[in-house]
DNA sequence: GTAAAGTAGTTTATATTATAAACCAAAATA
DNA sequence: TATTTTGGTTTATAATATAAACTACTTTAC
């Protein structure tokens, strides 16, 4: 039987984002931005998200006098993204 | 950067009836309905979806004097699938 | 020095999508 | 012959993704 896939992580910018984080200590909002093509609006809708479910942790501080916006990936993050990983497997299997 | 993904195969239920129509020469719809765990009426729409993108043939005919629906994975679909599977590997590779 | 444009985002509105509930027709069962 | 089951389809709704509009501040150009 196929498993569920996590669905805050079955969605593909927030997936991006994720896989970004996974091979990144940390990434500013910019970077995210340009890595994955989105708008800022949606970078920011789905940061919020996967903050909220503790996937990432985001921290607001300044460059100077520019807002700077750095995210991380938790452990909780890094758990959920092996999960789901290992579910998908079943679907692209031959 | 990051590829597109398939908005068509980015979808659960229809990357997991495709996943089953990549193994198997043909299924019958309450196959598929019972492998994916999903309702009859999702089951219904998603068929639908993919035959219209061509991914799939669906054929009706009757088993003795009830409905039986078949489906196929088309060339179409198979390409699809495997460019997906590819797409996603950028996402999930480590 | 002030108007215009750029940077780094957030909030809100909209369009799409997934999903389930309601429904239909026929067959099997009680 | 009423009731339930089978094999679906259609329709309504809830969730989601996404972009457009907006905010606040900074830099550049005139």
């Amino acid at each position: 039987m196929l498993r569920e896939l996590d669905p805050l992580l079955h969605s593909q910018l927030r997936l991006g984002i994720m896989s970004l984080l996974m091979n990144a200590e940390s990434a500013e909002f910019t970077y995210l931005k340009e890595k994955t093509n989105a708008t800022a609006g949606n970078v920011s809708v789905q940061l919020d998200k996967l903050s909220e479910a503790g996937y990432i942790s985001v921290e607001k501080t300044f460059n100077g006098k520019k807002p700077l916006t750095t995210c991380r990936i938790t452990k909780k993050g890094i758990k959920a993204f092996e999960e789901y990983v290992n579910s998908l497997k079943d679907y692209i299997k031959k």
